[in-house]
DNA sequence: CTGTTAGCGCGTTCAA
DNA sequence: TTGAACGCGCTAACAG
């Protein structure tokens, strides 16, 4: 057997003993075949190992089976992104069993803003979902020019309307998160809030103020941290030695979370005796603390799979209408507050 | 401006006032066409914002102009698997600037092993990196009965004649680190190894006993974890049932590190002063713990990169020598050893 | 239900 | 240096 080049539909007809367009209905979805040619089709397949041209194919149907996850780019100094994780995780289980392709774009920070709307508006992919909600890329506006079948994970940044987006509820979040620390009698709460320019930044703290001012407590105690590790130990930092009476923290991420504690065990603070600490996501390390971390599940490998369910219906050509589908986030009990 | 369809060469070729194959020339490389030519080409690309369709140039150059990138799906319970993130980074840092698509294929664990390898043999790709090292996988065969141009990141498993690879020294990195244990003074020393369907836990393995024997000491403490935190902790308790006499251990990864620390900590015992502790893979969460972890570190990254150049090597036509290139891993000093 | 025919957009001979 | 003609492998009309 000479397997010079891979074998072509007019090898499986020839084999199967059909016409070439016989063979192809036969392979896409059996509309009007007879059984038996069916089964001779499916056998010559099989025992051809016959896989369609997907350039070939991509040229006529004018669809490429492909579509683009664009993700900001692992961070350079904590490589550890959970959220990334996760959210691979949801697309990939989310086009199981279907054929489409997955193309991986990552977003630099520092990049121009072009490069990635300009490849998802040149054609080489059928539709997007956008992990990358940060303002400065811009994406939501190059995406509804080329209308391009596109989904953000996390409500995207600017005008929402005409966009398709799924979302934790961050709002309601934090609030059970700044709820808890009230509840269990903390009085002077700060926090150290994410990327103002992240719409999950931005909900994520105005939760904890709207449940702060409700309870007719002091809302000055803020820091802006980035999501990371060190960067959440920075803030903290700062949050201390301007406020050395907080009795409560909520961090709006448990990576954050992560920095808070460490430095709150280095100047000597016992958690959750001390200082009560909340952060937010549970994707997997706030079971790793010490103490457990009290935190706020962040379901983003469900808000991914919905995502990409949805995309798969704009594909389809469905009618789907562009109301956000908000999961709700629940607590989680650890040991920090 | 009507942009109901993209335009094409044939647009450029009308628009620039020269025939389709010299625009065409023009576009690829400008082989034999003259100064007025390729200046009227560029501007005609540039005004209708022409970008050549991939299926079509595909079809007939018979590249895809994509690779694969296969990995295996980060982990159910932690969804935080830096090496992942590395190994990401990596391939993207190797292919900017290229205009190669990454095609993300994830390996599940339970999945049955021919579904990679057949979408590998199927021409949907022009060559791969294979981060995904498991036994089980075998897609060392299928790969070389193929003939894709694929570079391995980490030893491939069974026979390495005729594949290309790049690998950190895994044996001296755990040399290092048991050599570490053994100069502090540290005489009973266990590890908790890696899975021993990977060459990387294989070889941490070795270099650990290697190490033992050489100082005369004892290799009989030893359990098997998965490189997750949660498989450390548990491996860490049966080691520390077995040999309650250990005075020092070394874990194949930090993430197994992170839960050998743990159980130590809950059976309070103080790192380093009564059981020492070295990890291994430094990739953002060594300086994280407390103690701060000595580790030993794994050039992902780099490594990454190397086989990335490599692969865009093997696609150039290259005669690109299967010599692995093996990366050197130095001791990372922390607080723990 | 089946086979014949006509492109999809592009790179590449081959003559001019 | 240029352009005309061909075919890559496939799907979708259309006619039978």
């Amino acid at each position: 057997m000479t397997l010079g080049t891979p074998p072509t539909l007019d090898d499986v007809a020839r084999e199967a003993r059909v016409s070439r367009s016989t063979a192809s209905r036969a392979i896409n979805g059996g509309e009007r075949v007879s059984p038996e040619a069916q089964a001779a089709v499916d056998d010559a397949v099989a025992r051809l190992g016959y896989t369609p041209n997907r350039a070939a194919r991509s040229l006529v149907t004018r669809r490429t089976d492909s579509i683009a996850l664009v993700m900001p780019e692992p961070d350079t100094l904590m490589l550890t992104d959970p959220f990334l994780a996760g959210v691979l995780r949801g697309v990939t289980d989310g086009i199981a069993g279907t054929d489409l392709q997955l193309v991986l774009l990552l977003n630099r920070l520092d990049e121009a803003p072009g490069r990635i709307a300009r490849y998802l508006g040149s054609g080489h992919v059928d539709g997007a979902i956008i992990a990358s909600a940060h303002e400065r890329h811009q994406l939501e506006d190059a995406l509804t020019r080329t209308r391009l079948p596109a989904v953000f994970v996390g409500r995207p940044f600017g005008d929402v309307s005409g966009h398709h987006f799924v979302d934790v509820d961050n709002i309601a979040g934090s609030r059970l998160a700044t709820q808890r620390l009230v509840d269990r009698g903390c009085r002077r709460i700060g926090t150290v809030t994410g990327p103002q320019d992240m719409s999950a930044g931005i909900d994520r703290l105005r939760g904890w103020r709207e449940t702060l001012e409700a309870a007719g407590l002091p809302t000055d105690a803020v820091v802006t941290g980035d999501f990371t590790a060190v960067g959440g130990a920075d803030a903290a930092a700062r949050l201390l030695d301007a406020h050395p009476d907080l009795d409560g923290v909520f961090a709006a991420s448990d990576l954050m979370a992560e920095g808070v504690l460490r430095v709150l065990h280095s100047r000597g603070k016992r958690v959750p005796d001390d200082v009560a600490l909340v952060g937010f996501d549970d994707l997997g390390i706030a079971q790793h603390t010490n103490p457990r971390l009290t935190t706020v599940h962040n379901p983003v490998v469900a808000t991914t799979m919905a995502a990409t369910a949805t995309l798969l219906g704009l594909l389809a050509g469905a009618p789907v209408p562009t109301e956000p589908q908000i999961f709700a986030p629940y607590l989680v009990e650890g040991e920090s507050a």
